[in-house]
DNA sequence: TGAGAACTTGCAATCGTTTGCGAGAGCGTT
DNA sequence: AACGCTCTCGCAAACGATTGCAAGTTCTCA
């Protein structure tokens, strides 16, 4: 099936001269003709000659290619991050190639050595949430290929990576429930071990003690998605726990809990407010429309490109962190300032 | 920075032997001695040897890159079936470069260049909305390039495709719509000219007629978005034309329709049924959940690598145009049966 | 002792492209 | 006529890996 891509060789066969000249020619070099390049040119479109890239790549021991390796693609976050990454990666001729771990490390490693063996000439990572050893990230940074880790980062390598302040950002939406009437909070969180989910937690209680609110660690429940934050609300509704304001870990657990609190026919904000965390579709979507923090994923991922990209090209070697700015993004779970 | 990934031939350097003696070592050829092999071995172990793919593309004239063409990766239905797409292939050893083309017909022309330039082995696309010259997939096609298809196919072109039967789906929807009582239905539509909208619309019109219900072009609007269906439905209730069901043409603008609803006060389902397309989270998450048609997007794009990937191995030339079944998710925004 | 077989290994070409260097042609100058 | 210069262009090596073929060594057996 694959026939033949026309190469230079055909060109130069054709017009019965050395590829050498044919490859001159069409990069303008001054030692050609004006007749000869003008021959080579408009053969070289007649047929629609591409250069081979792979043979670029040998020959320049660059590919060109950004490897990437996400838990999941079809996470609406990691989509978004790769958005921005493609999109600046396309702006600056370079390609990407994505891998995805589905949270295995196994699969983490796999991908590492597929990338690697593809020469890829940079890496954008968010790893695996539950691995704490990052020797095959140490290995390829050793070789000299750059990654730029971003959201999940690796403790205890220095690297470059993207991130956002999670605990300002939580900090900040909490303090938006306490100025806006709250003063008895919930915080619905995500695992303990992820940095992020940690640091959301802090944000959350450092919140209320710098409110002169009270906090304990009763007020964290465990819940990170829909059909949790779901029935978590249930059974507070049931055990007459439901406090006046709840600050969920993902955007997910927010609409689970307002799907409860509809059902219950608790009204929001009115009676209890609401507020979520990524400013993912789903939060224009959830009725009332959803508070929440926004987390700039494509300007992650244009961030992590533009890092990695000066990387390879410039041959830097200082590593830098860089922090996304959150905003707040106030719909109609909470109650206006 | 990039410093040097370890090469076959400096370990042929450093145990004083030819490049193709460690070649054939490292693959088991019979004609080299065992101890010679062992040595090779262990060297590469150690050194962490891994071939170039690069060279190996160059030689065998195969890049084993399947490149991807999406309107967006980060629309749900299209991550979801590059998920797909990237399961099979990273099980046939096959890596995927992704591009998008943000619906844009030039950004798409760019691709095909890049992805052309890459040498790739195959293609799977979904094109552009608003295109209708597909003469740069047809010379893709000829210079031997296979492309597969999906969703959104190309009029004209004898290519392989992986879609949905849309009119079916549309049909069976709008039929279930019938049966649970509505007797005076909607349908909120996409773009005319889009295959895939206009067959979800004589699915909905047939569906009718043949279950001696009348039908009229005013039955159909135009709404292919949240805020479309939204303010769409606003309309229809200033009117008075409110309906006692609706199909929609993607669960976004039903989920715009359920908002406008819910803030109408108006009950769903008792007094309207509405009906999505697509399956996508969000249909989980409006209040109520909303009944939609599963377009299983993960397998389409595992079923588009498996065609494109047989068709690279076996270079077969049959046309396959595969139908992915689709199925009714019943939840709460419609009446049970 | 010599011939042939068996076993190992190396040479060189190849994939498509780039690039330093050298070579030949054509011209003008002395 | 001889030299030198400018214009054009081709040769060959290189990138990393594979592979047909040739060549070298060792061994066996007559």
């Amino acid at each position: 099936m694959k026939s033949h891509q026309v190469t230079i060789k055909d060109i130069a066969k054709i017009l019965d001269i050395s590829a050498s000249t044919v490859s001159r020619a069409l990069k303008d070099h001054p030692d050609i003709s004006i007749e000869t390049k003008n021959k080579v040119k408009k053969l070289a479109d007649k047929l629609k000659y591409k250069p081979n890239a792979i043979a670029l790549s040998l020959q320049s021991n660059k590919s060109h290619i950004i490897g990437i390796i996400v838990p999941q693609i079809v996470h609406h976050f990691f989509s978004t991050v790769i958005s921005g990454i493609e999109e600046l990666a396309a702006d600056k001729g370079y390609n990407i190639i994505i891998t995805q771990s589905n949270e295995s490390q196994k699969k983490e490693l796999d991908n590492c050595q597929t990338l690697l063996s593809g020469r890829v000439d940079g890496m954008i990572v968010s790893r695996t949430k539950d691995t704490e050893n990052f020797d095959h990230f140490r290995n390829i940074l050793n070789t000299g290929t750059p990654i730029v880790f971003f959201d999940r980062t690796c403790h205890g390598i220095k690297t470059d990576k993207v991130i956002i302040d999670d605990y300002k950002a939580a900090y900040d939406a909490t303090e938006y429930l306490i100025k806006t009437g709250c003063k008895n909070l919930l915080h619905f969180a995500g695992p303990k071990n992820l940095k992020i989910s940690s640091k959301r937690m802090w944000g959350f209680a450092d919140a209320l003690k710098r409110n002169n609110l009270s906090f304990n660690e009763e007020m964290i429940y465990s819940a990170d998605n829909f059909s949790k934050g779901y029935n978590l609300t249930y059974e507070l509704y049931k055990n007459n726990h439901l406090p006046d304001g709840i600050f969920t870990v993902n955007d997910m657990t927010a609409a689970g809990t307002l799907s409860a609190l509809n059902e219950l026919k608790i009204k929001v904000p009115e009676e209890i407010s609401v507020f979520g965390f990524t400013n993912g579709i789903i939060s224009q979507i959830t009725s009332p429309s959803l508070s929440t923090v926004e987390q700039n994923g494509y300007l992650m991922g244009y961030s992590a490109a533009e890092i990695l990209i000066n990387k390879i090209e410039n041959e830097t070697t200082d590593i830098i962190s860089k922090i996304i700015p959150t905003k707040l993004i106030i719909r109609n779970s909470t109650k206006k300032l």
